[in-house]
DNA sequence: ATGTTATTGTCAGTGACTGACATTATCTGT
DNA sequence: ACAGATAATGTCAGTCACTGACAATAACAT
């Protein structure tokens, strides 16, 4: 049913987009009632936002399951290798819904959200592996930073695999930060 | 006006919390319609956030007048810089209105968007001083996490001025990304 | 005083979302 | 196959965010 529902949602969000959308329109395409969609989904724009929790569970296990001797900086690059397969197996969904996702701010600050909560799994679990509190965080954010960038590269340089662009986004984050702002 | 409604806005919010309060009372406590409300701010949550213009412009500017042969790191670190005041002299404002926006997903999302927008507005900064597309937009989020670090670390300790934090949080991003992953 | 313009009020309407309760599957043990 | 429990769905009424259209009023220039 859920599936059945986010089919309907993303065929009516592409051909009139977001907001033209109402939720009792995918229930109907779906053959069920508007009751029933909010049943399912705790919001209208919650219906794009469901596969989430795969990628959290792997980069969570993957940072728990990296050697203790790993500093946060690794153990976030080999958590974001382990995740590799995940983003190469869903390009062909993703982009779609990256597009769709695009278009509407408000589909905009639910991504943000989504990946916010994303960062702060991350954090947490840099916390357990000693990361003091705020620098789990910090180191969280510049992960996924980097993972971002190596995507959109990705997107825009598929001769590359997305593991090089990963590589190399780790790699441009050091140099970017290796400069000593307030000392010269 | 805008102002009067601001204020009904906080004050009610405090009270009942965000998802309790309707537009319609704000209006009331402020002595108008509701419509007029919608006429000042876009929708409920925008009465919030208002005054991000000004962190936004000093920012840009401090930017385009930094020296050009600056990287783009310590660029961001002067514009942060440049920002110090505006931190210091809002702090009291920015607590309270903080803690509001934690208690409320709805404000969370809001505020991660004008967040992100700050970072878009950075990153086409640094473009126009020549760094690429992709890096730009790395290095603006990057500087970001940096930023939004000092300022936890400085709630947390105000015995060292927000300066101080911001170029520990500076140091902090290249000690933390110095290590080579795919390396090692 | 008169015409202009910006701000507000009024009203009706749409659409997201919720609670309460009835109805209908779906499943379980016998 | 049957009765009873459990879960998913339908129905309905209601609240609230938000919008468009138009009237009323205030502020201001001429």
């Amino acid at each position: 049913m859920r599936r059945r529902l986010q089919q309907a949602a993303l065929e009516l969000f592409g051909e009139r987009g977001y907001e033209l959308t109402t939720a009792a329109e995918i229930a109907a395409k779906a053959g069920v009632t508007e009751r029933t969609f909010f049943r399912h989904f705790a919001d209208k724009r919650e219906v794009l936002f469901d596969g989430e929790t795969a990628l959290s569970d792997i980069l969570n296990s993957a940072l728990r399951e990296a050697p203790a001797e790993l500093g946060p900086w690794d153990a976030l690059f080999r958590a974001f290798e382990a995740a590799e397969r995940l983003f190469v197996e869903n390009r062909s969904f993703a982009e779609p819904r990256h597009r769709l996702i695009e278009r509407s701010p408000a589909l905009q600050e639910r991504a943000l959200a989504k990946t916010r909560s994303l960062i702060a799994g991350l954090a947490s679990a840099l916390r357990e592996r000693g990361v003091p509190d705020h620098a789990a965080m910090l180191a969280a954010q510049m992960g996924m930073a980097a993972l971002g960038h190596a995507v959109a590269c990705w997107f825009d340089d598929g001769s590359s695999g997305l593991g090089d662009h990963l590589a190399q986004a780790f790699r441009k984050v050091r140099d970017l930060s290796a400069s000593s702002p307030g000392i010269g």
